[in-house]
DNA sequence: CGCACAGTTTACGTGAACGTAAAGGTCTCA
DNA sequence: TGAGACCTTTACGTTCACGTAAACTGTGCG
């Protein structure tokens, strides 16, 4: 059978996925969690007694953002690294795990996370406008389309067959 | 100097361009062109006397829809070419070109065209939305680092520095 | 305990999309 | 008639983001 999680309580505390797991729950696969790992990008919260990598939700999280910022927006993992380490920094901040930090270096950390965030927003609106031209010119095609089916349709008397729908 | 198109009158005609020039339009490299010509994906209209590639506004506008499904939509070169293809066959119907073509022939292209193109118009819409979610997620982080901005702000009687606008 | 499966590291392989260099041909101008 | 910028083909190189195989370890069940 298929071995179960080392589970203390049936089901308490943050869920552990393996990396199986954590790789289906963001379509993608294991060596991909592991690349990711080499490169800095997603460790693991927490390892089994024998050293095996157990994911939480938040974990996968991460990873769906991951795949977001690569897929969605087309930045190389590098990019994404970038990105990431400066949100991380962020959040140390939060989590006042750093008391020691003076005003200023954390005056620099949020302007540098509002900077990749405004670089980011003006990214996403870039795409969005492209992507409605790009629409405009779709929809305009299909109504050509369909068009040219009623030419057809008209010329000869047959019967009309089946037809994507727009 | 560099040599001056072979011009038979100042200006007249579509305009050749040279691969540099076609390149240097749609934001890319001569070697990428001559690579999508290997691909079957963008033949330039015209060629000189001596063999070298001439480009049309037309080849151009072809580039540039080829980067656009590449960067936009996330197509690979064969997905691109495969989409080409059939738009290209509806062209030549519409040239008539293909004067022996059966009615039945010509509707099974004009569906797949239309397949294609609700194929299309799906991925596009799907990625309209994840883009839209992804902005809704970064607008409400942007409101987040404003808070903390004013936290600071009022907390320390600091001058206010230079600020990433929003 | 031992089986079977999942996980581990290490390392080499791969496909896509070009980059780049070599060796030569072409085109226009001076 | 060069000079020089641009072009050609051929072919090997490169980067990214993993895939895949090998050899080994760990985990839970019967």
């Amino acid at each position: 059978m298929t071995p179960t999680l080392p589970s203390v309580a049936p089901n308490s505390g943050p869920v552990s996925l393996r990396i199986s797991e954590a790789a289906a729950q963001a379509g993608t696969s294991t060596r991909t969690l592991r690349y990711y790992e080499e490169l800095g990008l997603l460790r693991p919260s927490r390892h089994s007694v024998g050293g095996a990598r157990r994911y939480t939700e938040d974990d996968v999280a991460r990873l769906r953002r991951i795949r977001e910022l690569q897929e969605l927006l087309g930045f190389d993992l590098g990019e994404i690294g970038d990105i990431l380490r400066n949100e991380d920094q962020l959040a140390e901040l939060r989590n006042e795990v750093q008391a020691g930090v003076t005003p200023e270096r954390h005056r620099q950390i949020l302007d540098e996370a509002m900077e990749i965030n405004n670089r980011l927003r003006a990214l996403v609106r870039a795409k969005q406008d492209r992507l409605q031209v790009m629409m405009q010119e779709l929809e305009a095609k299909a109504r050509r389309y369909r068009a040219r089916f009623k030419e057809l349709d008209t010329g000869s008397g047959a019967a009309s067959r089946s037809r994507a729908s727009g």
